[in-house]
DNA sequence: TTATTTGCGGCCTTATACGACCCCAAAGAT
DNA sequence: ATCTTTGGGGTCGTATAAGGCCGCAAATAA
């Protein structure tokens, strides 16, 4: 039922995925044609605004061409 | 539209954490208990068969006291 | 043999992710 | 000043994840 909690882990995810795209140089409509996900959605994904499922995970992971489980090494939300 | 490649990807993911569970020595039950999440529905995601949102993963990661980025390192299917 | 645990599939309702698309405001480039 | 790119919010229909409960067959324990 997505809690107050979860919106912020959430939140840093997407903090997180966003980083890794501007590192590696890429707008949202460059990353959305590498991985076939529509680019609003990259933005809300980044803006923490929904609880992707573990296929788009692996679907942004192709796009920054990492392993997806980089994409859940960042610094946890304090 | 969760493709067979997909389903595929889904169950190498739920045989990893099948495997996890039973390292750490946990029955469904046990495990349902340590992260709230109905013990049919870990044996669903075991056998690939639902594409697990971001917070579920976290939830599963809590149960096995392990780091969310675990649950994805694992050898992938050949 | 009987009682208990365990894995797991089915069913139902509700919440929500997905996919696709439109449009706009601000920033950059020409 | 005009064209283009970029971020990102809103909408709609559809698919499906979540959450919760039931029941059963096989394995295990008593």
């Amino acid at each position: 039922m997505i809690t107050p909690a979860d919106k912020k882990i959430l939140k840093r995810f997407g903090e997180n995925l966003r980083k890794l795209r501007k590192d590696k140089g890429l707008s949202l409509r460059e990353m959305s044609y590498a991985c076939s996900i529509d680019n609003s959605k990259i933005a809300k994904i980044e803006k923490g605004m929904i609880n992707i499922t573990f296929t788009t995970l692996l679907q942004l992971a192709v796009a920054l061409e990492a392993h997806p489980a980089v994409l859940l090494e960042y610094a946890p939300a304090e």
